[in-house]
DNA sequence: CATGAATGAGCATTCATTCAT
DNA sequence: GATGAATGAATGCTCATTCAT
């Protein structure tokens, strides 16, 4: 089946936001490179700024449920917590356009604080194996606002050396040994 | 003793970009928050992305000297990374537009390459202390590009925090706890 | 019964032209207004161009009718002229979108030549009172066509008048002597 | 000595507005017609409704000066009128835009209330000199609006037939003979 | 050095119209 | 007849940059 027009025009707005930005992606590009008219893609979003903050919202609910993968089944706080960290950076990974538009437009004044605030609420989950994991003295005890922001500077970091050396992620040992620089820093 | 024209452009510059954007920063109103005709912006600056560049080092530099304040004087590595941590901190929670600044336009196109390695040059001396933390197996045996993503995602994180919640920097317990977090992650 | 499609897009139609001007009432507006889809706008005028002009001269047989009614039974002139009057300010009151929609596209680029003339034919009937007024030597003798532009605009003034005051119009000794206004303009 | 370019764009603007309406007249062919850049345009005039709002203006206020003319001077409320209904007639033969313009754009949603107000207005004069004919029983006993509304219609009516025989404009019994079609509707 | 009027390429968005269903 | 998604040309307006003073 074809692609729908919407999600072409989805497709080519993160290709072109990451290399030139938002402002140096004028919407007649992103439209031709959709393959379809300009009228087309405002058929599908009033705006640009529309569509920058719905295709952040796609984005994230693309991550959020690829860190969730597989979870729910496994036994222990640290294992859950080392899959999400592994998912996350999985999929940072192989998305690295994805992982770029985080980066570029994380604090973008296009980004509205409403859609912010929809794309934190996918995180509950994760914010449920943290506090679960100070309950059970797992994890240190400092604010779990803390232990959140921590996860997502170091996720980012841990994303940012491994896009540089994807094979080294798929040695098991030596990720191993980089999770814990994650896993030492929350844990008690 | 008045602030020179080139400064107060810089300063403007800088105030807009966090609040507006790029894009969302005219150079004509930069220069009349400066109190300066357009014309002599472009007297000091050529383009508007040389404007940008040059801020970017700037702010920097003002990152980096902050960083090294009393380093030198510290005897042990650990110190001499928890005095780093916390002069990048503190930085940050006095700075909010320096710090918006980074995370707004660390991954921006308009940055160019050059600055970016410029800007990264004057962390060499972070580099040398984390390396001779390694030496002395005191830190983790991992890359020592790895030890320095991870340096610089945590700091994020914890500015990220602080920034919310300055008055608990001031808590010397509070702020060694927090800073834990960070040791922890590094330190073998 | 239900009014027809095409009933309901003319209707549409004015509502938004009177309000709007021809630019500021997009097809689209005038079609979803009109409780029927675009293309069946575009079913029944070929373009916006014949719709306003279709409309033009839908309002324009409205008016005529109006101005003619009991005009035949009146035996004299003057009776006849002061019917034809008083019915059309009657109509201007309370067909104020009819009113403001020749004020506003009288003189319109959209309106073509032929249907401008097509418009100004069904004014015969007046034409021929004026002429046999002046062959009684009742009316001034000055050309034909300077008493019907006076007409006009005398009509269009009263109008305009009782449009603010549509009270005044009901006290027949008060519209007696506006209409002498009009009358003394033109009567030898 | 050149012509601003401010005037150049206004001129450049009632020429085409006259011709091909408000929509009909883009403002680059308005700027090229003016011999200047578009960003010029915008630069003497926010917006292209502030262009047409300050051309209203404009060529009001050269047709209330052209009205006033030798008006003081004349002895009697008879002759006052005449020289002001024979002004305004004779303004509309030379000045045909303007006088078009007034056609199009006077119930033309784009002229906001503002400048209608301001406007009206320039012609307190014509009210004084009417109220005074009226106090010294030589105009009509009805309200003064229904005199300044009258006195508007049959103005535009005249110049009206004159634009279309401007030669009998100069012949100046003739022009008493029309000028006797107001005198005489407002006249006691 | 400093000024700010002038430039014109470039962009987001609109909207009349078409056409496959 | 009726629908409304799709089209893309057209337009108002912005803004980095220049340059004469």
């Amino acid at each position: 089946m074809e692609k729908s027009k919407r999600e072409k025009i989805l497709d080519s707005t993160l290709k072109m936001f990451v290399v030139n930005g938002f402002e140096g992606s004028p919407t007649s590009k992103i439209a031709k490179n959709a393959e379809v008219a300009t009228g087309t893609l405002f058929h599908y979003f009033k705006t640009k700024e529309e569509l920058i903050n719905v295709l952040y919202l796609e984005i994230k609910s693309q991550l959020i449920e690829n860190m969730k993968m597989g979870i729910e089944e496994l036994p222990t706080i640290r294992q859950k917590i080392e899959a999400m960290w592994e998912n996350a950076v999985r999929w940072g990974i192989r998305n690295p356009a994805g992982n770029k538009f985080f980066a570029m437009f994380g604090s973008s004044p296009y980004i509205t604080k409403l859609t912010r605030e929809q794309g934190f609420q996918g995180f509950g989950f994760a914010m449920q194996i943290m506090q679960a994991g100070q309950e059970q003295d797992i994890l240190k005890d400092v604010p779990l606002e803390i232990l959140l922001e921590m996860t997502g500077g170091i996720i980012h970091s841990s994303t940012n050396y491994f896009m540089n050396n994807p094979e080294q992620f798929e040695n098991a040992e030596f990720r191993q040994k980089v999770f814990l620089l994650y896993w030492d820093s929350i844990k008690r």
